[in-house]
DNA sequence: CAAGATTTTGACCATTTGGTCGAAAGTTTT
DNA sequence: AAAACTTTCGACCAAATGGTCAAAATCTTG
């Protein structure tokens, strides 16, 4: 096994972000082999030369997503001020959900089927992370420094609303009149949700 | 043109179910008719007796299920407390939410894949709701009974947070380690939403 | 209960699609 | 530039699946 290629790591990747687009937007099994590869700039067979079959093109799409997916909530500082920690974290997922939408919608969907894939994923490290966080955002308030909320939902809200900008793009831009394409409607959404969400748990 | 029988209407209503429960769960071009008529308790070519197509059954479900999905959101009192009548449409969109998770996941799915079917309805019916309501919700602004936020994103938000438990039940499960089936989860959900919410728009 | 209408289904067809194969085209190495 | 290796793809296959049809079974009604 030698290094990869300059042809093997532009055709994978060409690959995976084919991939990303068309199973978020078609579902794992509305999405084509053909699509991909076109979309890819190669033949199917070509395709399959680099990827042994679809389900493992989705298992390594889906890997990559929740890895970069996970990242940020890594970085709760337990010692800095709570809305404070709480506003960058929220900002950056904003960030993440107007950066990347596809990704965001493909780990929906994949959620929406009931994690088929990601089932043991969830259980194991997003849980032992989430209980993590919440023993940070409890200490908080038991501090006073945070209003008393069960901190796992407050983790569920704040995925909930900054995805949601990904995940029901089609709903938003058909009810706001495409505004979310505009530029500023980003921060305009932030601003919205930090302020509903920073208040929420004010402690008063 | 006369009645529809009660055979007729008996199996109309099991393949409505079916086709609920099974385009929610694998997605629209995951679901098979072989699936939806097993499920109904009928055979292929019976099932398509009922329904002339599998985008018909598609169709037909996904606008009963937009009907209903809409209804709460129509009766905001103007004249009311704006806190009180957030609290009653979260807590029903909540135990929505609970009640009907696949139709839920159903009209989650459609958005996320763009919304093909529902494009028109969204950038109509939906979006002259939404605005209409935008409107009492400036109004309670503009009187100093809710905090001075973005209408609109506060309507995202709460379809975020609410429809989230439904939608993601499957990370929730895992993460709170299938809490979500327990009697008395859904009324501790409803506690910390409308917690952080109602306080998040609370004018001070 | 018999005639007519409705409901049900086994057998079948056409298309789509995931995946294979062998050979051709292109690159790299010696 | 020849050998060796990598990459590409046309042609093909088998399984899955949406949908048809004619005949059988069942139900309704005069």
């Amino acid at each position: 096994m030698s290094k990869p290629s300059r042809i093997q790591l532009e055709n994978r990747a060409a690959i995976a972000e084919a991939a990303v687009s068309e199973f978020s937007s078609r579902g794992y099994h509305g999405a084509t082999i053909d699509a991909i590869a076109d979309k890819a700039g190669m033949s199917k067979p070509n395709l399959l030369y680099y990827f042994p079959s679809k389900e493992v093109i989705y298992r390594t799409v889906l890997e990559q997503i929740v890895e970069e997916w996970l990242s940020p909530l890594m970085t709760l500082d337990p010692t800095a001020d709570p809305v404070e920690e709480l506003r960058r974290y929220i900002t950056l997922k904003m960030r993440m959900s107007a950066d990347r939408p596809h990704a965001s919608r493909l780990f929906a969907s994949e959620v929406l089927a009931g994690a088929p894939i990601l089932k043991d994923f969830l259980e194991t490290r997003l849980k032992s992370l989430v209980e993590d966080k919440a023993t940070i955002l409890q200490g908080w308030i038991d501090d006073g420094k945070l209003a008393p909320v069960d901190p796992v939902h407050l983790i569920f809200m704040i995925w909930a609303t900054t995805q949601h900008y990904a995940d029901f793009e089609a709903q938003i831009d058909a009810v706001t009149g495409a505004q979310s394409k505009k530029p500023g409607f980003n921060e305009q959404a932030s601003q919205a949700v930090l302020s509903i969400l920073l208040n929420g748990v004010r402690p008063r």
